[in-house]
DNA sequence: TTTTAAATGCAACCTAGTCGCATTTGTATT
DNA sequence: AATACAAATGCGACTAGGTTGCATTTAAAA
């Protein structure tokens, strides 16, 4: 399960095979950090469609195959794995240098009280700091 | 310390004191959630010029009056206080119907651990769920 | 009252993201 | 292999948030 081929990512969740379905999958999937539109555009191509894009992103999104965060510059940054879903176990890790988004394991159990009257159904931990590239 | 005038958050920060910003400053403070660009809008009149909005949220930011979220949408919302410095104290909560985003006290130390060579500024939790008025 | 730095208003611009629609393509079925 | 249809693409137009340069105005210190 740790290492699936996006062939098999695709079929499993009913997408048609396209070459650029291929592609977004293979740049998100062997990435260390999350990546936003410019950046996987940068690196597929210019000749890239936007909105294309954008509905393949939204696609793998609604299958459970990638999620995104926003850091603080209010850029979407997309990334390989499933939202953190109820007590969800991963926390993202945000660069102040190079603004890169890593999404770290989460160690320790966060517990928050709300207001009254208040649900919490899930908790987002972002860290800022420097990272090991910086 | 817990009700400032507008007039003296202004002095203190060494900012001249204009309509907008007295407007913009009343509007943030008496609000029991953040604000983005398009409700502040909405709330001091379409008149109200775009850059010379957006310049004052920032100044006001770096003065330490007010700071910015960005919820999972991208658009960044705008609330009075300090943003949390160095082990801060306070959280957000936005809720999933309406989008509001509300600023909660942290009842709970977070402690995460990060991967090696990786340095931890500050930590900020994000909160999702369903507000009172939902 | 004069002066000056700071704040405003305006226009132009950039980027992210969305939507409708005509065309193309992947794939299941015969 | 030919067909058929839903799904995916490409394109253009659009919205909204946010930034910048520049000429003009204004708050407030001298």
């Amino acid at each position: 399960m740790v290492h699936q081929s996006t062939d098999n990512l695709l079929k499993e969740h009913r997408l048609k095979k396209t070459k650029l379905r291929v592609a977004l999958l293979d740049c998100l999937l062997n990435s260390k950090h999350a990546k936003s539109y410019g950046d996987i555009k940068k690196e597929l191509g210019e000749h890239v469609d936007k909105s294309t894009l954008y509905r393949n992103l939204t696609a793998f999104e609604e299958a459970g195959i990638i999620h995104h965060i926003n850091d603080q510059s209010g850029v979407s940054k997309y990334a390989f794995g499933k939202a953190h879903a109820h007590g969800g176990k991963h926390a993202h890790f945000i660069c102040e240098q190079c603004k890169t988004v890593y999404c770290v394991e989460e160690s320790t159990t966060v517990d928050i009280k709300v207001p009254k009257g208040f649900k919490t159904n899930e908790i987002q931990t972002i860290i800022s700091g420097t990272c090991s590239d910086c």
